[in-house]
DNA sequence: CACAACTAAGTTGCACACAACTAAATGGCT
DNA sequence: AGCCATTTAGTTGTGTGCAACTTAGTTGTG
């Protein structure tokens, strides 16, 4: 990769590590977008966005949650949330309702129709393995090392 | 990692898939929103968004550009760039000029304010290696694992 | 030359993502 | 009880990101 110039061994110039800064920030949003516009075309049948699609994931998973749950596996906030969640609860695929022990909370509860539209989504993830052309020991190789540096960022 | 069910030699379900998928489009998806939460804070003082960063590092190499040509390497179509660029002409950072050979084409020029603040952004790149805590090598291999990976989504 | 096909930017509309803020409810603490 | 800090959702405003469309300029072909 000629866009590299200094050797390994060698320091980096701030310029380089510009240039290089470059290359890794624009690859990881780069990565991120393309992963989204297949993701869009493999759930435009569903009705769903790529978002849409991480909040379907936990609710089919782990059932009710609060809006707040929610917010700290995808690492959104509620003014993500609140108004998707509108959204996914126009479409029918979920309720929202007001906690009895704290009023603060709201639940997000799959309805019927949102339970059923996991057996559609159950194909999905084979057709985006395909499309990246890893295999799973490199997909869960890139997944470990994306977590750490996540968590690696969020203490900065 | 007890979240994988099934050891790697077996075949995985639809579920365990969906599962998996869950947690590497999850991943990317979280790490690049982490990553632009850490960038947000570096060029606070710049006065630069993610992507106007993004966009000033292109320029900072390559000179002045067409729009177009921005878009191919930074993969943003014009419904993207038109309206951040206006915005990096009203900070005065940038300055478009159609072209006089073919009158379609808009070229964005840097400012002298444009190329007098690449030395401001000079450190911002080992602010963010520090915060990833990758060291070099491991930049690259993700760098070119992602940009592996993107290319093989964009095909499909 | 005329005209259709193509190309480059820009515009519009919708859906995130996030900062900053508001409103309502809860939990201490005196 | 009274009060204040905290917590939970929701709202508002700005900036992407992208599909679909428009406008203007260019190119190829008969």
């Amino acid at each position: 990769m000629a866009a590299s110039p200094s050797p390994s061994g060698s320091p980096l110039s701030d310029a380089d590590l510009l240039r290089l800064d470059h290359q890794v920030c624009f690859s990881l949003h780069a990565a991120s977008r393309a992963f989204g516009a297949v993701y869009r075309d493999a759930l435009k049948d569903l009705g769903l966005t790529y978002p849409q699609y991480l909040v379907m994931l936990v609710l089919w998973e782990d059932g009710p949650l609060p809006v707040k749950s929610i917010g700290e596996r995808l690492r959104l906030d509620s003014g993500t949330l609140s108004p998707l969640l509108k959204r996914l609860e126009a479409a029918g695929l979920v309720r929202r309702e007001r906690s009895a022990e704290d009023e603060r909370s709201v639940g997000v509860h799959l309805t019927d129709a949102g339970t059923a539209l996991r057996e559609r989504a159950l194909p999905v993830p084979r057709r985006m393995l395909a499309a990246t052309g890893l295999d799973l020991e490199e997909l869960r190789a890139l997944r470990a090392l994306l977590s750490r540096v996540t968590r690696t960022l969020d203490e900065a």
